[in-house]
DNA sequence: TAATAATGCATAGATAATCGAGGCATCGAA
DNA sequence: TTCGATGCCTCGATTATCTATGCATTATTA
């Protein structure tokens, strides 16, 4: 099913953050995991991506450094930092409070 | 507690059609229902929710007429087509799977 | 071996949903 | 009679995301 892209408005940054969380990972890896983990219905576009992990790295919810795979290539890995934890655990809230209410008034509880 | 406007987006039609499906209604009458119903957490914008009319009503989602509350002042009233419902129908299931994929995603599922 | 797909990072302009602010009118209550 | 609530509407600004692009490396395959 494709999912219209003005619904994943909001949800992006909670998403990447929530899998950097679980290990460090590098950009290209984090849009793989998200595709596989969302039987791709969700697909991280790169110019989404990029910005959002750089944004997170300037506000201090994320650290980076240069790693190579055993002598393979170069890749930048992104590391949550404990500002990014808390970041996250609130914003996790917020969805799951976010996806309650709005379920409320779709079934048309007073 | 305070959803970023983030979020909220892509679920406004959805919200709007949905409760304009149980009972015709006029715009104001949306905004407060909705408020009451979400807790005052969703607050939609009059300057969000008129175009959403207006483009629901131009798309054949919605037609509209108008009518005074015994004798009160008049409201334009909107009501649901079955070109409307249709629509809510794909929407609410495109809304149900988007959040199913999205919280296996943070579960850290594979 | 040469072409192609996949991997990997990054930026820039365009798009579009929503916001914030404003305008205008009616009605009931203090 | 003034003010808050009701009621409809428009417009410019904001901003997250998209599409397109650029460039380099590695693996595959014809």
């Amino acid at each position: 099913m494709k999912i219209s892209k003005e619904l994943l408005k909001g949800t992006t940054g909670l998403v990447v953050l929530s899998v950097i969380a679980e290990q460090d990972m590098y950009g290209y890896q984090i849009t793989q995991t998200v595709k596989t983990r969302s039987d791709s219905a969700l697909v991280l576009n790169e110019g989404t991506l990029y910005p959002i992990l750089h944004s997170f790295e300037k506000n201090g919810y994320l650290t980076s450094y240069k790693d190579g795979a055993e002598g393979g290539r170069e890749r930048k890995y992104y590391k949550i930092t404990a500002a990014g934890k808390l970041f996250l655990q609130t914003h996790l809230e917020e969805w799951s409070y976010f996806t309650s209410v709005v379920n409320k008034v779709l079934a048309g509880e007073n």
